[in-house]
DNA sequence: CTCCTAATGCAAATGCAGTCGCATTTGCAT
DNA sequence: ATGCAAATGCGACTGCATTTGCATTAGGAG
């Protein structure tokens, strides 16, 4: 990642402006209102180059697959609205760890995932 | 699923020994110990046919993939262990969805994935 | 402005979970 | 004991996310 391309810019714009997990091909479609002759492989290699520098984290979500976000945000949950099936970053973290681990075991990380209608949707 | 097959015994045997979450594959080499023979595509005929019973569930699991389990478990967490690799069921639920739920916002069902060291990893 | 090489676009190729067609086996009702 | 449809085993095949080979384009140091 040494050069600073339109297509790397238009990829990270896009997953800002959105605000929320994207699937690769969500992503490339936002992407290409900047760069419209924007390929697949480009997407691929550029999010295995932000990963790599810590910029993006790529997520699996049970029923959505493989999205990717902007690494730079604090511990927060996936909503996803069954509706629109866009997926929310909540913030904050209403797991009580402590309880969640078994006696004996030790928990490093969590992820929660959340499942219902969004705001929008509910209107 | 009208007549009882050895193979569809071992399948469901194989989930019930193990009492936790398995891939078709480990569940397929599991259930060899009653049936050698068993195909692949055995498994994943009665693994449908299980589920659209009710008798077991699909899940998949962020960092592991396509999981299957019995689905006459109350609702419970999944705790992965890195060590071991295996996937445990932790009953019980340390999550407060309504501290988790957005305003707005309507929570039907979640998901909650821990990750860290089992009790044997500890040891 | 030039040149080198990183980055891109394209299409073909991967790897993996699951599925399908078909010949053969096997529950189980009679 | 018989027969038929359900179930199995096998191998080839899908679909999907992602990767790769290669010729071409384009940052940016000099």
């Amino acid at each position: 990642m040494q050069r600073k391309t339109s297509q790397r810019n238009a990829i990270l714009d896009a997953l800002r402006g959105a605000g929320r997990p994207m699937s690769a091909e969500d992503l490339t479609g936002l992407a290409r209102t900047s760069v419209a002759s924007l390929n697949r492989a480009t997407v691929y290699r550029n999010l295995r180059l932000l990963i790599g520098a810590g910029r993006v984290r790529r997520l699996t979500h049970p029923e959505l697959g493989p999205l990717y976000e902007l690494a730079d945000l604090d511990h927060h949950h996936h909503f996803h609205c069954r509706l629109c099936d866009r997926v929310f970053e909540i913030p904050g973290c209403a797991l009580d760890v402590r309880i969640a681990t078994p006696p004996g075991f030790r928990t490093d990380d969590h992820e929660v995932f959340l499942y219902g209608n969004c705001a929008d949707c509910r209107g």
